[in-house]
DNA sequence: GTTTCGTAAATTTTT
DNA sequence: TTTACGAAAC
C-alpha cells in the first residue's frame, strides 16, 4: 500500500483529487478509476473536514467496504490529524447499521441485546421453518430458498412480492414467499437479525419514527461512501435518507462492480446524479499504480463490456514487463510453476514475497496453491479462506456466549445444546421445539420449564433443565464479570479442553484457537464506549459476526498473499498472479450462461488485473480436479481479449515432457525437474502454438483426439475414465481388426499423432 | 425408539 | 467442514 508523507498529503493531490477533497458542501460523485488514489482522497477529505472545517468527528458517517479498510482509513486519518479521530462513525454498512440499531432496537420491538445471525444461522432457521411448514427440503433446496429471500430483501420487496407475477407452477418461489413471511416473526421472536435485516431495519425505523430519522440527519452532517458501485438498493436508500441534507460524497467505479449476485446495483451511480440534484461529478482517471502494460491488459478485457459509464485511465509509467501467460498441465503443476517462478524472482532480488499476490476465482483453488507453497517452503499468507470465527470450536463457544447474551437465540441454543453431547438428540429437540412453538417461548425458556412437557421422559427433562441451569448461571455471572472470565468458566463447566483433546492431535490445534478466542475476548473487555451501544459482550459478538473475510489472515506476514479476487478488491501488489483462467472456472460456467453474469465476471477479471503495479502473471491449466474429477480446461475467453503485443506465452515443463500422463507425471516432475536453471519453462511464440490448439491435449488425452499405438497403429479416443495412474482411455483403432480397446495410459505408451508427425 | 458415530458427498464469489 | 445417511450401541 502506498505510504504518503503525513503532513503534506494535500500537496501530493492532483487537480481532480484536490477538487474532490475541497468540494465540501453539496453532493459529490467521484468516478474513481482503479489505482487513481481514491483512498487517499477519502482520507484527505475526512481529515480536511475535521481539521480545516472544524467538523466534529462524531458528525461524520463514513462507509467502507470492509472493517479492515475502515481500520486502516481511521489510522491514516489519525496520522494526518496527528490525533485519534475518536467519535468518527466509520465502518461497513452492516457494522454501522448494527451500531445504530443497538441504540434504537426497542423502538422496533427488538431487545438491545439482539444477536446477528450469520449465513449458517439463517440457513438453519430456513430449514427449520421449512420442516415446520411442511415444505420438503429435498424438493426445494434451502439454499435456493434462502437466495430468493435474500434477493427480495435486497430489493426491499416484501414476502408477498416474491410470489407475484410468478407462474403458479413455480413452487420454489411460492415456498420461498411462505418461508420469507414466516421468517420475520421467527427472527423477531429470537431477537435476531440477519445480514439483510441490518440494512432493512434502519429503513423501517426511519419510516415508523420520523423523529429518529431527523435526529440522525441532524447528527451526521457529512456522509461518505466508498465502493459505491457495490451498494444495493437498501443501502442506497439508507444513504438517500440520512444524506437528505445533500452533504454526501460517493466514490465508485462502475467497472469494478462485482457484487451483483448479492444485490449490488450499479444503477445507484446513475441514480445518485438524479436523486441528489446539483451533484458534482469528479473523474479520477490518472492511474498511479500500474505500468502501461498492465493497463493495456486490463483495458483490453474491460473494453468488451457494454453499458459502461466510460472513462480513460492513463498512467505515466510507460512500458513495463510483459504479461506472462502460462499454460500448465493441471492445478498442481500450475501451483508448482507459480511457486517456482515467485521463488526465482525473489531470489533474483526483483521483489520480496510480501510484494506478491496469487489470486483465484474460488476458494477451492487455494488448496493446491497452499500445498505448492508448503512443499517448496515458500512463505505465504492465506486471507479469508476460513475465518477464525467460522472454526467449529470457536462457533461452539460463541453459541454459548450468544445464548448468554440473548436467551431467545434459538440457533445458538441448538448448537450449544449439542456440544458436548448430552443425550439429547434430534427427536428430543424436535419435541422441545414443538412445545416452544405452542408456548410461544424461546427454546431456552422451554428447556428451563421442561418439567411441563409430558412427552419427554424424566431423564430428558432433567437434561434440558440442567442445560438451562448452566446457561442461567453463566448469564448471572456475565452481568458483572468480563467476557473473558465468563468464557473461561464456561470452558471449565463443559470441560471443553478435555473434549477437544479427546479428538486426537487435531484437538490440540483447536485448543490453540480457543486460547486465541480467550485472548481476543480479553482485549475487548478493555474498550469502553457508550453503554447505549451495548455491553462489551454484545459488542464482542457483533464484531465476531461482522468480521469480513479479508480480516482473517493465516500465515506469515512476510509471505506471498493468497486470496480470492473478490477479497482483493481495493488492494494492490507489485506482482500479481491470476490463476485458473479457464472457461467454466473464470468465467464460471454459471455466469457464462447469462450476459449480465459474464459482464460481471469480466469486471472481476478487470479488478484482478488492475491490482498489479509492475508485473502480471496469468495462468491456466489444461486439466483441473473439480469435485474429485479430472476435467479438461480450455483457456479463458478473457485471455483472447489481451493485446498479443504485451504477452509472453509459456508452458510448464510438465507439459513438454514426453509421456506425461494425467497427474502421475506431475508428481515425478516435482521431485527432479531441472526447472530452476532455465526458469522451468520454455517460451512459445504465439504463432507456433496458438493457445486454442494447446488446449486440445488436456488432459494429455482428450475425447476425439488422434493417438498412435506401437502395435495397434492410429486410432481415435472415444472416452476417458479414472485419474492419475488409473487413467484409462478407450481407443477406436483405425484397423478394424483391432477395434476398440481399453488402455491404461500409464502403460500403453501412446503417442499423439501431431507429436510423432 | 433414540442417540451417536462412522463414512461419503459436496461448496461461487461474501457482509 | 458441514450434512446426510446408515449402522451400531444404548
Amino acid at each position: 500500500m502506498i505510504e504518503t508523507p503525513t503532513s503534506s498529503l494535500e500537496h501530493a493531490l492532483n487537480p481532480a483529487q484536490r477538487e474532490a477533497v475541497e468540494h465540501v458542501h453539496g453532493p459529490l460523485l467521484v468516478l474513481a478509476g482503479a489505482g487513481s488514489g481514491k483512498t487517499r482522497v477519502l482520507t484527505a477529505r475526512i481529515a480536511a473536514l475535521i481539521d480545516r472545517h472544524g467538523v466534529p468527528p462524531e458528525r461524520i458517517f463514513a462507509v467502507t467496504f470492509t472493517n479492515k479498510a475502515a481500520g486502516e482509513m481511521k489510522q491514516r486519518i489519525g496520522r494526518l490529524l496527528e490525533r485519534d479521530p475518536s467519535g468518527l462513525w466509520i465502518g461497513t454498512f452492516h457494522s454501522l447499521s448494527a451500531r445504530l440499531l443497538r441504540r434504537e432496537a426497542e423502538l422496533l420491538g427488538f431487545g438491545r441485546q439482539f444477536t446477528i445471525y450469520d449465513e449458517d444461522d439463517r440457513l438453519s432457521l430456513i430449514k427449520r421453518l421449512m420442516d415446520q411448514r411442511g415444505h420438503s427440503t429435498k424438493l426445494f433446496p434451502p439454499r435456493a430458498v434462502q437466495s430468493l429471500i435474500s434477493g427480495a430483501k435486497n430489493r426491499m420487496a416484501p414476502p408477498a412480492e416474491l410470489a407475484v407475477g410468478v407462474s403458479q407452477f413455480d413452487r420454489l418461489a411460492q415456498v420461498a414467499a411462505d418461508v420469507y413471511a414466516a421468517m420475520g416473526p421467527a427472527l423477531k421472536a429470537a431477537n435476531a437479525m440477519d445480514f439483510d435485516d441490518l440494512l432493512l431495519h434502519p429503513l423501517a425505523l426511519f419510516r415508523e419514527h420520523p423523529d429518529r430519522l431527523r435526529a440522525y440527519q441532524a447528527r451526521f452532517n457529512f456522509i461518505l461512501v466508498d465502493e459505491f458501485q457495490d451498494t444495493n438498493r437498501a443501502q442506497y436508500e439508507l444513504i438517500r435518507l440520512l444524506g437528505a441534507h445533500g452533504n454526501v460524497c460517493a466514490v465508485g467505479d462502475d467497472d469494478q462492480s462485482i457484487y451483483g449476485w448479492r444485490g449490488a446495483d450499479v444503477r445507484n451511480m446513475q441514480d445518485f446524479l438524479k436523486d441528489f440534484s446539483g451533484a458534482r461529478l469528479v473523474r479520477l482517471e490518472e492511474n498511479y499504480r500500474s505500468t502501461q502494460v498492465v493497463l493495456d491488459a486490463a483495458n483490453g478485457v474491460i473494453a468488451e463490456n457494454t453499458g459502461r459509464i466510460g472513462k480513460t485511465l492513463t498512467t505515466r509509467r510507460s512500458g513495463g514487463e510483459a504479461v506472462t501467460l502460462v499454460a500448465a498441465a493441471d492445478e498442481r503443476d500450475e501451483a508448482e510453476w507459480v511457486v517456482r517462478e515467485l521463488e526465482r524472482r525473489s531470489a533474483a532480488g526483483d521483489w520480496s514475497y510480501a510484494e506478491m499476490a496469487v489470486l483465484y476465482r474460488t476458494n477451492a483453488q487455494s488448496r493446491a496453491l497452499e500445498e505448492g507453497f508448503r512443499r517448496a517452503g515458500v512463505p505465504y499468507r492465506l486471507i479469508g479462506a476460513i475465518s477464525f470465527y467460522e472454526r467449529r470450536e470457536v462457533k461452539d463457544l460463541l453459541a454459548y456466549l450468544r445464548l448468554i447474551a440473548n436467551p431467545a437465540d434459538d440457533e445458538a441454543f441448538l448448537r450449544a445444546v449439542a456440544v458436548p453431547r448430552r443425550g439429547l438428540g434430534d427427536t428430543s429437540l424436535a419435541t422441545l421445539g414443538r412445545t416452544a412453538a405452542q408456548w410461544s417461548k424461546p427454546l431456552l425458556d422451554t428447556a428451563r420449564a421442561s418439567d411441563g412437557i409430558a412427552e419427554l421422559r424424566p431423564n430428558l427433562r432433567e437434561a434440558f433443565r440442567a442445560f438451562a441451569g448452566l446457561i442461567d448461571g453463566l448469564a448471572q455471572r456475565a452481568r458483572h464479570l468480563p467476557t473473558a472470565d465468563v468464557l473461561e468458566q464456561l470452558i471449565r463447566a463443559i470441560d471443553y479442553e478435555a473434549l477437544l483433546h479427546a479428538e486426537g492431535p487435531e484437538g490440540a490445534d483447536r485448543w490453540e484457537n480457543v486460547r486465541e478466542l480467550l485472548a481476543s475476548a480479553a482485549n475487548w473487555s478493555e474498550v469502553v464506549t457508550d453503554e447505549s451501544e451495548g455491553t462489551p459482550l454484545e459488542r464482542f459478538l457483533a464484531e465476531a459476526a461482522l468480521l469480513s473475510s479479508g480480516d482473517t489472515v493465516v500465515g506469515r506476514e512476510d509471505g506471498v498473499t493468497l486470496m480470492t479476487l473478490h477479497t482483493a478488491k481495493g488492494l494492490e501488489w507489485p506482482v500479481v498472479v491470476l490463476t485458473g483462467l479457464e472457461n467454466g472456472l473464470f468465467p464460471l460456467a454459471r455466469a457464462e450462461e447469462q450476459p449480465d453474469g459474464l459482464e460481471e465476471e469480466r469486471r472481476l477479471c478487470y479488478v484482478g488485473l488492475t491490482r498489479a503495479k509492475d508485473k502480471l502473471y496469468l495462468t491456466w491449466a489444461r486439466a483441473r480436479r473439480r469435485g474429485g474429477e479430472l476435467r479438461p480446461g480450455i483457456p479463458s475467453r478473457f485471455l483472447r481479449a489481451l493485446p498479443p503485443a504485451i504477452l509472453d506465452e509459456r508452458r510448464t515443463t510438465a507439459l513438454w515432457a514426453p509421456g506425461w500422463t494425467g497427474g502421475q507425471a506431475v508428481g515425478r516432475a516435482g521431485g527432479q525437474q531441472p526447472g530452476r536453471r532455465s526458469g522451468a519453462s520454455l517460451t512459445v511464440r504465439p504463432s507456433d502454438r496458438p493457445t486454442e490448439e494447446l488446449s486440445q491435449d488436456a488432459p494429455r488425452y482428450v475425447k476425439g483426439e488422434r493417438v498412435r499405438h506401437r502395435r495397434f497403429g492410429g486410432g481415435t479416443i472415444q472416452g476417458l475414465t479414472g485419474t492419475g495412474r488409473d487413467l484409462k482411455v478407450s481407443v477406436a483403432f483405425d484397423d478394424v481388426e483391432v477395434g476398440v480397446k481399453q488402455l491404461l495410459v500409464a502403460y500403453a505408451g501412446l503417442e499423439r499423432e501431431w507429436e510423432s508427425a
